[in-house]
RNA sequence: GGGCACUUAGCUCAGCUGGUUAGAGCGUCUCGUUUACACCGAGAAGGUCGGGGGUUCGAAUCCCUCAGUGCCCACCA
């Protein structure tokens, strides 16, 4: 190495030398990492900082150990995510959708985008990532593009995908339909609120969708009603009088309220059910901005809750309000945003997922996927078991655009415009929809092959798919297991027939002390590079690696985190302080080797480190590691054997840079910056740490 | 309502395929200006491993139970 010891050259210097890239041709075993693409939606967290280090320390364990090892970085787009973090961007400039138009706002999101992911390459480099930049990946990319086109097609030709308007969770704020895996749920106290519909009196928590009731509702069993079912009255409502019937359907609690309840199918799930099994017509009250619809009446264009509010004075006053009670339950809220979901009608695609959910179970069943922690198989497993199908349209710009053509009432599934007059379906598709391909996109699946044709599989044609696929290794975080992992499994099932990776790494969740998670909104977040500024890469790894244990939430404060970065950044110091008594100053080594009781006695120590050290990388317990190579180094080769060479200084030479060397070799997939700079310093040595070989214990 | 975790020193946490006096970092106290290192060294105090019960020669580690905390899923209007 040239210049200077600093990062960025030691770095480059990697780079330069080529070792952080996999080789297709390679005769050696293959070790694949597949990275989690962070979102691009701003810097990189400190949760990404602790997985992408986790896969670093591996890859570098596995290069050691002679494997060719493909490190596969890439990045999101995160449809919903990043588009309302940049119409809130724009917004700042006084700028919108409506005025930039889809053409012009996708032109400044691109360039948003390229921003933000700068800083994200950045950190990558800074942290000392040693991933294949070469074959890095954007899920817009030209290959995901046609990855994400051949699975709709696919999914299409199979009558596998429908189109049509069904009842689905609509966040009003990010005006785009979202999954029930996109929910989050909050305790709210409200009201439930008694009204009278005729003869009966029932509960509701949701007077203002009143409008748009079609029938009232008990359970077949319920003696009290069973003499009103199948009967029509009229009720009085806030817009005249109104003809209704009364159904017996199974889905009402008798217990709940009075026993009746009021079917609203346009706006609740359940009656939407119960709507379809007795032929009940779908009103919509709700609009997609969560504002009341004309068929409201005077209250026509409030927003729900102050429709609610409005409407009380009228509905008591008209004797259909008959009593109030304090009521808490959970609001269903959206993940990203925080807003009231409002279940609509709306018109969107969906997959038929049952079959492939079941291969999918049958996959995990076979425990051909090493989970850990280990009860994540039975996670996934039930999850998977009571799929529903899959809504897979979000009503966004920032994505890829459904692949279906229209014109003159015809059809195409397209990946290009079919020709002149056609126009493209307005909604792209859900952001897990090319997640879910990841594994194989980023492979160049599907038209790997010479020909162009599609691949059937993991075959001769699919080079790179043949070689790293399933992937070796692949960690993330649990909130997404449903919407990343469990599509994964499903689709690398459903397109290779195969896993998409052998080992399942969910790490815990960093929180803050009172155990929240990291958000934005909170403003509890911790830069990562905050903590490299003030204790270097290699120390802020090493505190990262030991909040690194499967299934295990660390608590975190700055305060918390400075401590260990300040812990490892004196280890550090004490490694190159032993590096410097050991070749720095070291006098001349006896040519006769004389071993004595304490060369023995370190060299036996030094065995059993590095047999443990291998096992926990092995086994992926990364803290572990870290806590055995730390008592190793300080307590027992500085503290003892160092302070008892003193008085045998020639003697020991051979024995302390012996020690020292395997020691850096241990220490670097955890240290890498520091302990390339001190291997630099022994005389004869290979051109760089990251290309010796793992130590051996059979000495 | 269902499921899964967690509860170990003042703080944050390791350890848990059962086995010598239960560990780390930070904090606290005592001592130390030795020629690698004060971003240091030597040493000390501090825990009935949430409560109770069981299995065992032996349990922080396995089983049962209770309590508290957290997370996930479902969701009743």
């Amino acid at each position: 190495m040239k210049s200077g010891f600093d990062a960025k050259n030691i770095y480059k210097f990697w780079e330069d030398n080529g070792y952080f890239g996999a080789d297709i041709k390679s005769k050696k075993p293959t070790y694949s990492l597949l990275m989690p693409p962070p979102n691009l939606t701003g810097e990189l967290h400190l949760g990404h900082a602790m997985q992408h280090s986790v896969l670093d320390a591996v890859a570098r364990f596995k290069r050691f150990q002679g494997f060719n090892v493909l490190l596969l970085p890439g990045v999101d787009h995160a449809g919903i995510q990043f588009e309302s973090t940049f119409d809130k961007k724009i917004a700042r400039e006084k700028l919108s959708k409506q005025k930039l138009g889809r053409e012009k706002w996708l032109e400044e999101a691109w360039k948003f985008k390229e921003e933000v992911y700068k800083s994200v390459s950045h950190t990558w480099r800074f942290l000392g990532i040693s991933a294949d930049w070469s074959r890095e990946v954007f899920t817009l990319d030209e290959g995901p593009r046609k990855a994400v086109f051949f699975e709709f097609k696919t999914f299409w030709d199979r009558g596998l995908i429908y189109k049509g308007p069904y009842i689905v969770q609509w966040c009003p704020k990010d005006n785009t339909a979202i999954e029930n895996a996109e929910l989050e749920y909050e305790e709210r106290k409200e009201k439930l609120y008694f009204l009278k519909y005729g003869p009966l009196t029932l509960a509701t928590a949701r007077p203002e969708t009143k409008f748009g009731d079609t029938a009232m509702a008990v359970h077949p069993d319920d003696k009290r009603y069973k003499q009103y079912v199948g009967k029509e009255f009229e009720i009085e409502t806030l817009a005249g009088k109104k003809k209704m019937k009364v159904v017996s359907d199974k889905a009402v609690d008798p217990e709940f309220g009075t026993g009746v309840i009021k079917v609203t199918p346009g706006h609740d799930f359940a009656d939407y059910e119960i709507g379809k099994r007795h032929n009940l017509p779908i009103v919509q009250v709700i609009d997609k901005h969560g504002r009341l619809t004309d068929i409201a009446g005077k209250y026509a264009g409030m927003k729900v809750l102050e429709a609610r509010e409005a409407m009380l004075g009228e509905l008591e006053e008209k004797g259909i309000l008959v009593k109030t009670e304090d009521y808490v339950h959970n609001v269903a809220v959206c993940e990203r945003c925080k807003s009231v979901v409002e279940p609509l009608i709306s018109e969107e695609w969906f997959v038929k997922v049952g079959e492939i959910a079941k291969e999918a179970v049958h996959e995990i069943n076979s425990d051909k996927i090493k989970f850990l922690p280990k009860n994540y198989k039975k996670i996934l497993v039930e999850w998977l078991d009571s799929i529903h199908d899959w809504c897979i349209s979000r009503s966004l710009w920032w994505g890829h655009r459904i692949p279906v053509w229209y014109k003159d009432g015809e059809m195409k599934v397209s990946l290009d415009s079919p020709g002149k007059g056609w126009e493209q379906d307005e909604q792209v598709l859900d952001t897990w929809f090319s997640s879910g391909l990841w594994p194989m996109s980023t492979l160049g699946w599907p038209f790997a092959n010479a020909q162009g044709e599609p691949s059937k599989g993991k075959g001769e044609f699919d080079p790179d798919l043949a070689k790293f696929f399933p992937w070796d290794f692949e960690i993330t975080a649990p909130e997404i297991k449903y919407l990343w992992i469990a599509r994964m499994i499903m689709l690398s099932k459903y397109f290779v027939d195969d896993i998409p990776f052998k080992t399942m790494f969910f790490h815990g969740m960093l929180r803050d002390l009172e155990g929240r998670k990291f958000s934005k909104s909170l403003g509890n977040g911790i830069d990562p590079q905050y903590l490299i500024d003030n204790w270097g890469v290699d120390a802020t790894r090493m505190a990262l690696y030991t909040y690194a244990i499967p299934g295990r939430d660390g608590r975190v404060s700055k305060a918390s985190l400075d401590e260990r970065g300040k812990n490892f950044r004196n280890f550090g110091t004490k490694l190159r302080n032993v590096a410097r008594y050991v070749i720095d100053l070291k006098s001349e080594s006896s040519k006769v080797k004389t071993i004595n009781a304490d060369d023995i006695w370190i060299e036996a120590e030094l065995i059993k480190t590095i047999k443990k050290v291998t096992k926990n990388l092995e086994s992926l317990e990364l803290h572990l590691a870290v806590d055995e190579i730390y008592e190793f180094v300080w307590h027992q080769f500085a503290d003892k054997y160092i302070e008892q060479s003193k008085g045998r200084r020639v003697e020991a030479q051979p024995t302390l840079e012996y020690v020292l060397k395997e020691v850096l070799i241990l220490l670097h997939p955890f240290m890498p910056f520091l302990t390339e700079e001190l291997y630099q310093k022994f005389e004869i040595k290979r051109k760089s740490i990251m290309i010796e070989d793992w130590p051996s214990t059979s000495k």
